[in-house]
DNA sequence: CAATGCGATGCGTTTTTTGCATCACCTACC
DNA sequence: GGTAGGTGATGCAAAAAACGCATCGCATTG
């Protein structure tokens, strides 16, 4: 879109915090980017950026302003996507943010799932900490969000809500597979996978080291759930992950099996599925929150909506 | 706004129909109007108008996209407003559509009071149908509406509701101008001046009528508010009206009495102050209506909110 | 069947935007 | 304390985009 670029650089060089660094990235000279500017400036009646030797940063005019850019922009976008829905091919882009627990195994298979009916549809993956899933939402970055056990911001809208028990993932052949349950101090006697950054799961397991005092003895700090699973199988290790992390994928379980922690331990997780509050999504995402919704509810039967 | 410009002239094409009378108000020649719009189509990936013979016609696509355009500009004059609220100086431009009785004594002295405070703060008081009013505020050519006795769609908000009983306007000498109640037959020696156009006031006098079977002798047709109090005070006739249309000023009612009408003849009009749902409205129209809730709410207690 | 009104288009002109070179300014570092 | 490297602003010429005029094709209308 013709109009729309020029509202592109005004946020680019809103992110970038320099016009130089900005002009690059967009492929052009600085000089025709600083104008474009002063030209913005001078028709909005004010300065919208502040010059600091190091660069520009936003003021307060400019702040109200890039917002209303950023909306305008992702709401372009939608339009457009509705504009191609009426003639039958669902087209678009979908950006979702949440941390690595909420990445794996459900929403791949959400998205294989969608992208078989709805192919023209592009989908962007972003892992966040929780407060970055919720800036990215806030500043357009993001069409949807999952944060887990996080305190939610009153602009963001919970679309949906999981309940997570958590599980211990250990070998087919581990000692510990026999049981259908476990409580935490039966993890002591074995070397443990546990989350490396601030994370929901680092949370929960965190509140079972306080109630039930078990020391867990961590031998390996990761937030890839794929290595964790892939290190239970060579060791016999203990790993901990939510069901929306394991749950559903056929072959990522494969000689491994998941044991539920008993909840008086650890009590479950929240899980949300937000969006920004007073957004009108796409046509293909909200098609796409819709499916997960849908998903969600018959798989964890206790979603909140 | 620079690239306003370019979203406005596809909005006066959609409006007047045909890109020469667009061109024409817009002070281009239609070439380059023309050729906007077909770039614009082009960037769209589909055509947004329809070409007849004798002009053009929005289809579905530019249904959607004039929509967008037209939030986006009053969105971008919202920011606008706010920026300027920065400085201190309340600027911005309120516009308020509603029928005759609605903009008549309550409306201006609003407006005046609003002004006293803020006087770089422009107003549009356009009248309309309540039907056209509701037409005006979803495709953002007015701020809020009056409307009386009307469905109102799902797509407005109802900021505010009073009860309007419905008056009688005599000369303070008029024979009628001892009671301080009249019921609708008392009126039926007189001439009467009566509305016009399908409005509120006419539907409370038809429901009158109904109940009544008093057949008013109207002399007069007219929705002109002035009109009416002007021409009862030069003959014995008798006028219609509700609170919001002379209670307040000062000077109007001078020489004439406004006396109740038994409610079990003719039950209170309910005026709306309605705003388009889901729109953010700017700082002065924003600040222009909490006011007007505000006297609404001291001068007729029964307001809801 | 001519007259009128509509949007589309080729072409020369005008206006706007861009890029280069350069300035003025600040920071960091030796 | 001077220099090297960073920032945004600006004068001027070139490139690009937008514009207006004249004209076309088409359909409706009287």
């Amino acid at each position: 879109m013709r109009h729309l670029t020029h509202l592109r650089y005004i946020d680019v060089v809103a992110r970038e915090r320099s016009i130089r660094k900005a002009s690059e990235k967009l492929n052009i000279t600085s000089t025709a980017l600083n104008r474009r500017i002063l030209a913005l400036e001078d028709e909005v009646g004010t300065p919208l950026f502040e010059r600091l030797p190091s660069g520009v940063r936003l003021n307060t005019a400019g702040e109200l302003f890039i917002q209303h850019i950023r909306s305008q922009m992702t709401d372009l976008s939608r339009v457009l996507s509705q504009i191609s829905d009426l003639s039958g091919v669902r087209r678009g882009h979908v950006t979702i943010s949440g941390g690595p627990e909420l990445l794996a195994s459900f929403l791949p298979k959400q998205i294989a799932q969608y992208r078989q009916e709805f192919e023209a549809v592009q989908f962007d993956v972003v892992r966040h900490t929780p407060a970055e899933s919720l800036a990215a939402l806030i500043n357009f970055e993001s069409d949807m969000a999952f944060v887990f056990d996080s305190v939610l911001p009153s602009d963001v809208h919970i679309v949906a809500s999981v309940s997570q028990p958590l599980y211990a993932l250990v070998q087919d052949s581990h000692p510990l597979a026999a049981n259908s349950i476990l409580k935490l101090q039966d993890c002591l006697a074995w070397p443990v996978v546990s989350p490396q950054t601030d994370s929901g799961l680092k949370t929960m397991l965190e509140v079972g080291r306080l109630r039930t005092a078990a020391n867990l003895q961590t031998v390996i700090h990761t937030d890839e759930t794929e290595f964790v699973l892939d290190y239970v199988r060579r060791e016999q290790a203990v790993g901990f992950a939510i069901p929306l992390s394991f749950e559903g994928s056929t072959q990522s379980l494969s000689g491994l099996k998941a044991i539920a922690i008993d909840e008086r331990d650890v009590p479950p997780g929240i899980v949300h599925l937000v969006q920004r509050k007073g957004r009108v999504l796409s046509v293909a995402a909200a098609k796409f929150m819709d499916q997960m919704v849908q998903t969600l509810n018959q798989r964890f039967p206790d979603t909140t909506r």
